[in-house]
DNA sequence: GCTCTTTGCGCG
DNA sequence: AAAGCGCGCAAAGAGC
């Protein structure tokens, strides 16, 4: 059953409709403060809500108490079935294609703009002039239109796009759960970690004492009393004065030299880092009442993968871990979907010789064993540089060694590659598909001079390697809001069984952390764990590939791995 | 003054 | 540790 929901003037229309996206009962108009209420009843019959942005009526439900099971998101599944392969002849495509100007990458149809940065709590009122909202009739159409789209698909490739849409649907849900619930973070913990490293917290725009103890150091070392160790040119010169030939003031680069100043330097950065990008004013701008709330963003990554919006969410760095911790009688269940993307390119590639290496925990190991005389390092290079595509150095001189042991794996990204040199989208396992080429880079192909031609061939091999990727971290993706759907599922049944269960908290492309009561512990592992195999299934079927998850049950995050 | 780009580094 | 994929963010630098 799917109850269509939509932005009306006095508040929200809900109406019934068919899978075909034909309304099966008048429309029912409520206003903004009984929604919640009407919506709680209603969900009563489980149906999957349609509505355009999940982040545009979730977030105020859930402030409301009000948790849904599922969802259609109309803008997210737009924007697949627009450019997969999968639906590439339907009118759905053709219309959305004609509707863009360039490279094709806009959502289709009345889906555009995409969504502002949704405020929390004024959801429900005024959406402004900014945007006319869509109503509830061209959400009916929108809705028909993608079904009929899903319906035309290839009969081997409908199931795959059909679980895509509902899994994209999913994860947009468990986004706007986890920035609801937030990350369990102390500040204590985290001012004790600043105060170890930089000292007592300065006046707001200071240098903390032993960032500007460093900084004197420089200065003096480098006989440069004005230097300013934030500004890369400025370094740069003083290093020139001093006789240190660097081209670039990175951290490896610097490494190169043995010159005294390289130590404070290094430090300097490392520490000027933890002070900007996760310092005071960043617990004081993202961190409230013990929760670290980000906004996901859904789709934000071509490949399907998540990105953030404020706050640096998918990159927590590792010096600050120690400060997500679990609250009083809880664990944190920190889970990690060991070496995805190799293991997703086995199964996507069939490759036998390949998933025989990847029986064991370690598949780096297995590798290392058939091919690369037991030299685990050599046998990782290599396969990450096969899925990256690189060409030189140690990675690319171990290419011919791992194509003549994998043929089949390695076939399967250099065909990605060839595809995308020539222009050719190509697309990942569940139906999502890169974006085709801009016009200026078709453009560029079509070049004639000597010059012109060498930085097409560029262009093109440099597109070759996104697409090459594209196959292997796009597959990933799937996998991983496969698994993520399902342990939201496993989790929720928990719930509603009245058994001890946790809460999802985060999620980091292929790592997964469970917030829970100590007595629910053991459930959660076995839903994470049941969870992978699902997805496994669900992608590929009953193939002979693992995908083994590590599990680490801990009290703060930097305990896990 | 303001916005846009570049540099460098964090994460997978 | 790498130089090959995908991101976001802060500060400096460039341009209007």
């Amino acid at each position: 059953m799917y109850l269509l929901l939509a932005a009306h003037a006095d508040g929200a229309a809900i109406q019934r409709v068919s899978p075909a996206g034909k309304a099966t009962a008048d429309a029912r108009v409520v206003s903004a403060s009984e929604l919640p209420d009407v919506v709680h009843e209603l969900e009563a019959q489980r149906p999957r809500w349609v509505w355009l942005r999940t982040q545009d009526w979730y977030p105020a439900l859930l402030a409301a108490g009000v948790e849904l099971e599922r969802c259609h998101d109309l803008a997210l599944c737009g924007a697949i079935l627009a450019h997969s392969e999968f639906t590439a002849h339907t009118n759905y495509a053709l219309n959305a294609e004609k509707l863009t100007q360039d490279d094709g990458s806009q959502p289709p149809r009345a889906l555009q703009p995409p969504a502002p940065p949704a405020e929390q709590g004024a959801l429900f009122e005024d959406p402004g002039p900014r945007q006319a909202q869509a109503g509830l009739e061209e959400l009916r159409t929108e809705f028909a239109a993608q079904q009929h789209a899903l319906v035309q698909a290839p009969a081997d490739k409908q199931k795959r796009l059909q679980l895509l849409l509902a899994a994209e649907s999913a994860t947009a849900m468990i986004a706007a759960e986890m920035q609801h619930s937030g990350v369990p973070w102390r500040e204590q913990l985290h001012e004790e970690i600043l105060a170890g490293h930089l000292g007592p917290r300065p006046p707001a725009g200071h240098r903390p004492a032993k960032l500007e103890a460093l900084c004197a150091e420089l200065r003096s070392i480098l006989k440069s009393p004005n230097l300013n160790p934030d500004s890369p040119q400025d370094l740069m010169r003083a290093l020139h004065r001093n006789g240190i030939e660097v081209k670039s003031t990175r951290q490896w680069e610097l490494q190169e030299s043995s010159h005294p100043v390289i130590e404070p330097l290094l430090a300097y950065k490392k520490l000027s880092r933890l002070h900007t990008a996760n310092g005071w004013a960043w617990l004081d701008t993202w961190v409230r009442d013990g929760r670290f709330r980000p906004e996901y963003v859904v789709g934000g990554v071509v490949s399907g993968r998540w990105a953030s919006r404020g706050g640096g969410a998918l990159q927590i760095p590792r010096n600050i871990r120690g400060a997500v911790h679990a609250d009083p009688g809880h664990k944190l269940i920190v889970a990690d979907a060991s070496q995805l993307e190799p293991r997703v390119l086995v199964a996507l590639a069939q490759d036998t010789k390949m998933a025989e290496a990847a029986r064991g925990k370690d598949l780096y190991a297995g590798i290392a064993a058939q091919g690369f005389g037991g030299d685990r390092a050599k046998a990782k290079i290599a396969l990450l540089g096969a899925i990256y595509g690189a060409t030189t150095g140690e990675s690319g001189r171990l290419m011919p060694q791992l194509a003549r042991t994998y043929p089949r794996a390695v076939g399967f990204v250099e065909q990605a590659a060839r595809d995308g040199e020539a222009g050719r989208t190509v697309t990942s396992r569940l139906g999502r598909s890169s974006p085709p080429p801009s016009q200026g880079w078709l453009r560029s192909q079509r070049s004639t001079t000597a010059e012109e031609q060498r930085r097409a061939d560029s262009l093109a091999r440099s597109r070759g390697r996104f697409t090459r990727n594209f196959v292997v971290q796009g597959s990933a993706a799937d996998w991983a809001s496969c698994w993520l759907a399902e342990l939201r599922r496993r989790l929720r049944t928990l719930r509603a069984e009245g058994s001890p269960s946790g809460e999802l908290v985060f999620f980091l492309h292929d790592e997964v952390m469970v917030h829970a009561p100590d007595d629910a512990v053991d459930a959660c592992i076995r839903a994470i764990e049941e969870s992978a195999n699902a997805a496994k299934e669900l992608l590929f079927g009953a193939i002979p590939v693992e995908f083994p998850v590590s599990i680490a049950v801990v009290d703060s995050y930097d305990k896990a791995k």
